[in-house]
DNA sequence: CGTGATGACG
């Protein structure tokens, strides 16, 4: 790698020129990129489409897509090149709206789309599958299937849209392959969970690099494999940092953070992602003091979060309601003035409403300058599940006047509402209609919010035969969700049939033993509970008695029971 | 082309 870019300040300014420019879009410092900008204006080298190009690079290197836009604007002329650069630009930068308004500008002008073009386009986003097939028919009129990296880029697109099986035929139909073509090949399978393919292919590759080998030790990783992931890190030929951080990721996944701790402090070297990857294994799973020390510790080694360390911690304290962390890394964005990215801020949403902070995830919402689906998506099931149901279904009308199209996720948000605010009928409606007027094929989780609505409703024989004849085998939140209906509703019979169920499925969880012992006590039922049935749940008590999720995490522990206690006593008082 | 990565059922 080359080092950072500098200004040619030895230089005379008179001497600004395209020679001594030649390395400038690869500079990755705003300032450093400001000043040099200002030189060109001064020099009227602005207009040249060869310094421009390296400008607008520079700039989406520099995660300003705006300012390279502007630098765009002001080329009378400009070539092929520096279209694509531009479109590379917003697709850097997750503007995927930009890139194909780009495009279609480029359409439009003298200048014709080239093979480079298209990949670039592919970029673009996460492309939803028409729009890969769209650009495959282009790709296939305008016969640039003969650069390799044509196809290459179409077998990675295919596959992110999860279209495997339209990958594998262009893989297939390529009569030249490069070490690329195998890598997304194997890749492309490995994110299609068809491992033993994945294996087959990458034994077959003619050749292999470090790249075909992580791809394979990712499958393994992420198959939770982790003995044969191991197995191959000890066989490669050589390992980077990569290498390291995918099993890393495995073992964090796993749940394993003894492990993942000593493979990261074993670690030759440590990038971004791998310490993202272990703070966010620790904030996950609630180990908040750990995260925290390791994120001074990495900012004191000189590294700052980026766009995915932010979206992958935030998430992580999501999951756990590690609100403190959040702020910070909320601050730390706020403090460097960096364009929030969509993605950002959408996992903000969430964090904030899933610590419960609803106002700032709103105030967050509000100034986003460009929302997605995710945004209003999380905003919706934001204010579902705290308490805001009606506003929530406000908030899916202006969706539907932004011309929003709605998808599986809404109407979860959407159910979650109806059931906050108790709308059998209403649900019932986006139930049916979701399929029906939006092609939206329900899930499990669409059937849980339903079937949660209804037992809440006491409406119980019908949860209970929708969760025993719907598409999917119940799990342990839906029996969980009846199970609690039933404790509502003082029904004993069907919370014997949804024990078993819930028993052979999560025979140790505390809560839902909890739930079952209310039920039976409450009906005087105790001699109900004979047999094999007690002997499980006695022996569950005995492994871990009175244990909740949350206790032995806690540092505060004495703290947050004094709370509880003083809220009891403070409920009593304004019930009674 | 490979590591982290925003939204879902109690």
């Amino acid at each position: 790698m080359s080092g950072p870019f500098l200004p040619p300040q030895s230089t005379s300014p008179r001497l600004l020129n395209v020679q001594n420019l030649s390395e400038l879009h690869k500079c990755s410092d705003p300032r450093c990129l400001l000043q040099i900008h200002s030189q060109i204006i001064r020099h009227c080298l602005h207009r040249n489409p060869v310094i421009a190009s390296k400008l607008v690079a520079a700039y989406s290197l520099c995660l300003r897509p705006y300012s390279a836009a502007s630098v765009f604007s002001l080329v009378p002329e400009p070539t092929s090149h520096l279209f694509n650069t531009l479109i590379r630009a917003f697709a850097h930068n997750s503007l995927p709206s930009l890139s194909f308004f780009t495009f279609s500008r480029m359409q439009r002008s003298s200048v014709k789309p080239d093979s480079f073009t298209y990949p670039f386009l592919l970029k673009s986003s996460s492309a939803p599958l028409r729009t890969v097939e769209l650009i495959h028919a282009h790709i296939l009129k305008l016969g640039f299937l003969g650069d390799i990296f044509v196809p290459n880029s179409l077998i990675d697109s295919y596959s992110k849209s999860g279209e495997v099986g339209s990958a594998k035929m262009v893989f297939e139909e390529m009569l030249v392959k490069d070490v690329v073509s195998w890598n997304s090949m194997v890749a492309a399978l490995v994110r299609a969970g068809e491992l033993r393919d994945a294996r087959r292919l990458f034994d077959e590759m003619p050749e292999r690099d470090i790249i075909s080998w992580n791809s394979m030790l990712d499958g393994y990783a992420k198959a939770g494999e982790l003995d044969a992931a191991f197995d191959l890190f000890h066989r490669m030929p050589a390992r980077n940092v990569v290498s390291w951080s995918t099993v890393l990721a495995g073992y964090c996944n796993t749940g394993d953070m003894e492990t993942a701790r000593m493979l990261f402090d074993k670690m030759p070297a440590k990038n971004v992602v791998a310490w993202t990857i272990m703070i966010s294994g620790y904030a996950s799973k609630g180990l908040a003091h750990d995260a925290s020390i390791l994120m001074d510790q990495m900012e004191e080694a000189g590294l700052e979060p980026d766009v995915g360390a932010a979206v992958g911690i935030l998430s992580a304290c999501a999951e756990s309601g590690f609100l403190v962390l959040g702020k910070r890394i909320h601050a730390a964005f706020k403090r460097r003035k960096l364009r929030f990215f969509i993605q950002i801020s959408n996992a903000l949403i969430d964090m904030y409403s899933k610590c419960g902070d609803l106002d700032e995830a709103w105030a967050i919402f509000e100034e986003m300058e460009e929302k997605d689906l995710v945004s209003w998506n999380s905003m919706v099931h934001g204010l579902a599940v705290n308490g805001h149901g009606r506003r929530a279904l406000e908030l899916f009308s202006e969706m539907e006047d932004n011309r929003i199209v709605p998808d599986g996720f809404t109407f979860v948000g959407l159910l979650c509402a109806c059931t906050h605010i108790g709308l059998i009928k209403e649900a019932r409606r986006f139930f049916t209609s979701m399929e029906k007027e939006y092609g939206i094929v329900p899930t499990i989780e669409h059937y849980g919010c339903l079937i949660d609505l209804l037992g809440r409703g006491g409406l119980l024989m019908e949860a209970y035969s929708i969760a025993k004849t719907m598409p999917f085998e119940a799990n342990a939140v839906i029996w969980g969700s009846i199970l609690n209906a039933c404790r509502v509703h003082n029904n004993v019979s069907l919370a014997e049939k949804v024990v078993d169920e819930l028993m052979s499925l999560e025979p140790s969880h505390e809560g839902n033993f909890a739930i079952i012992l209310n039920i039976f006590a409450a009906a005087g039922k105790w001699d109900a509970m004979g047999g094999d049935r007690l002997k499980m749940k006695d022996s569950a008590r005995r492994n871990r008695a009175g244990s909740s999720c949350v206790d032995g995490m806690h540092s505060q522990e004495d703290r947050i029971l004094k709370m509880l206690d003083r809220l009891g006593k403070h409920l009593k008082k304004v019930i009674c």
